[in-house]
DNA sequence: TATTTGCACGCAAACGATTGCGAAAACGTT
DNA sequence: AACGTTTTCGCAATCGTTTGCGTGCAAATA
């Protein structure tokens, strides 16, 4: 019943070789004929052997496996990215070890200790909103790579993986103004959110570039951005004596969120108030009007932090300068602003 | 720069004691004086030491991680007991390592065969659908234990972990009859998936309690359920010279599908016809009407797997017998039924 | 006082793979 | 034929932890 394992030392008493000759045979070690290689791995192949992955990472201090902390894995786009980052990892000889924050700093921090703990050659980390002290971080950062990827900070000094907030948002305020509106609102997240400020610079610039004014009563910060915030947010919107005649929402939850209650008070979409958010989740086209948005690559985003990643786990030298990705998304345009 | 690792070894010195008695007082061994023990433990705790998980496992044969195989990481309901998974394993000591196998029978093959060489101490797995051939799954349940979560299969012995497919489903479809339905089509998938098979089955036992006769025209199977698939099927249902009053759709997905093509029409939900899903996914409460559904408590699904998978590993005997654990779900009435 | 018992701890082997160093064998050179 | 060089391989240490067994010592018993 019990499986027999082949290690290397069953495979050199069969050829009668030494331990040596034939873990160098394996890693086709120059000293080595190529006879011998040949008879040892076709040995190797027939007892089906695979090296002890304890043993070998106890050598060489290396496990093969990248941590991942996520702030939260039912999120489309977070699963998208983890996607990319599974296969790219998986492609490259690596192995995944995820965990979830829960937008908890300190379970967060828990996590970084508990994932060196373990061995891991370096981390893929998206913080948790709400990060100021990064100590931690900075120390495991000592030891180990890390990667940051959509919810980075200039803290940090690694590489980071962002997709190009500010110019998509600017693509699509200028797409607004465009089908002729004038009056845009934004709801945001306040300052401590790194991607809410990149957007809402986004927004800012397309304002200005196009000379539109901005109105602080258009521009409404929430602390947890959410549905349930869109709808209230969108509420308070609708009772202002001037209402706007367009609403960006930093996400697509939110934008949801204020697509509902449009319909609740039979406001006409895209007519009288169009609607764009931020992902391109699948909620956007479950809708009605379907919304239009920003389209983020996650696979890609997945796939690119592992590349920078293993790199610096290959070449450790690499890892002193903190380069900043980005990776380009697009705008999909769909019934909430603009109905072919 | 690089961090001095503190081993046992560093205790031992400067404690002059034994590697072994440091070993054994920080495991709590009866055979060292507690005075021995409060000393290095109160040295680890300064100096910080934090075993190898390397030598370790090298040691001891136990990784303490547990290999996680599902289709598709990007389906809500998958989420949900993904994290389940890793808040118990977490809770237990251990980590988990994901792989997604894209319901592709060679790569889950793959799968198990890597977690496998990877040292996991056991594996849950959702299968992909039709998994026929299982014999390397069987070899590797010689090894380590399995545990089967939601797209389970008989053909393996070990442990599963399902919903009440059945009565869920009896319950969903006697509500249907219940508001007045009489002729209620399902869309379901071929006869290769365990799940629909479960589904469909309560589907007629349902209709056998409340003496509805069956009209094969309503029972329709497609191989691959899907949104898209929801939207086909309903056109075909549309389309027949007696429509159908309500549709069961064995997924969230489909019934989306279907409530899409029928808002497409100006078919009255749920007064010409009611719509009922399978899931209650996020989408459930976007989608207009809300949907019908049966919530099913994926956390609770994940846990589950967890315990029961960590005690075989614990307990090797107990893996001899195959349980199969029921964990309950209950339907959520919406709009799509039901309007209040 | 001699013997037994139990407590507290140390010695050393073992897990499997890697690698610097040394050495034997084969070959070429003068 | 004597020497140097290259090819090919083995010896042995090493990584950090666990654990069976042995041992010294003190207390308990006869």
């Amino acid at each position: 019943m019990k499986k027999e394992v082949t290690t290397l030392k069953k495979l050199a008493q069969t050829l009668e070789l030494s331990i040596s000759t034939v873990s160098r045979a394996l890693n086709d070690h120059p000293d080595i004929s190529v006879q011998t290689k040949e008879k040892v791995k076709a040995l190797a192949l027939k007892l089906n052997y695979v090296p002890n992955i304890f043993a070998k990472g106890f050598r060489n201090h290396r496990s093969n496996i990248i941590g991942v902390i996520v702030p939260n894995i039912t999120h489309y786009f977070t699963t998208t990215i983890v996607r990319g980052i599974m296969e790219e990892a998986e492609s490259k000889g690596f192995r995944v070890i995820i965990s979830e924050s829960n937008n908890d700093v300190e379970k967060q921090k828990e996590m970084f200790n508990t994932m060196m703990q373990f061995g891991v050659d370096g981390i893929l980390a998206s913080l948790t909103k709400r990060t100021r002290e990064v100590d931690h971080i900075l120390a495991t950062l000592n030891t180990i790579p890390i990667v940051l990827f959509d919810r980075v900070s200039n803290k940090i000094p690694c590489t980071q993986i962002t997709i190009n907030d500010e110019e998509a948002t600017y693509n699509i305020i200028e797409h607004l103004i465009n089908i002729g509106k004038k009056r845009i609102a934004i709801i945001k997240e306040d300052q401590y959110s790194y991607n809410s400020e990149k957007r809402y610079s986004g927004y800012l610039k397309a304002l200005k570039d196009n000379n539109l004014e901005l109105d602080p009563k258009m521009v409404i910060s929430v602390e947890d951005i959410s549905m349930k915030e869109g709808k209230r947010m969108t509420n308070i919107l609708l009772s202002s004596k001037v209402r706007p005649d367009a609403i960006f929402a930093i996400t697509d939850g939110a934008a949801i969120g204020v697509i509902q209650t449009l319909n609740k008070f039979n406001v006409k979409i895209p007519e009288e108030i169009a609607v764009v958010g931020f992902s391109n989740s699948e909620h956007s086209i479950i809708i009605e009007p379907k919304l239009t948005t920003v389209d983020q690559p996650g696979e890609k985003i997945g796939r690119t932090a592992v590349q920078y990643l293993v790199n610096e786990i290959n070449v450790p030298e690499d890892n002193i300068t903190s380069k900043l990705v980005e990776i380009k998304s697009n705008i999909v345009i769909r019934d909430s602003t603009f109905r072919s």
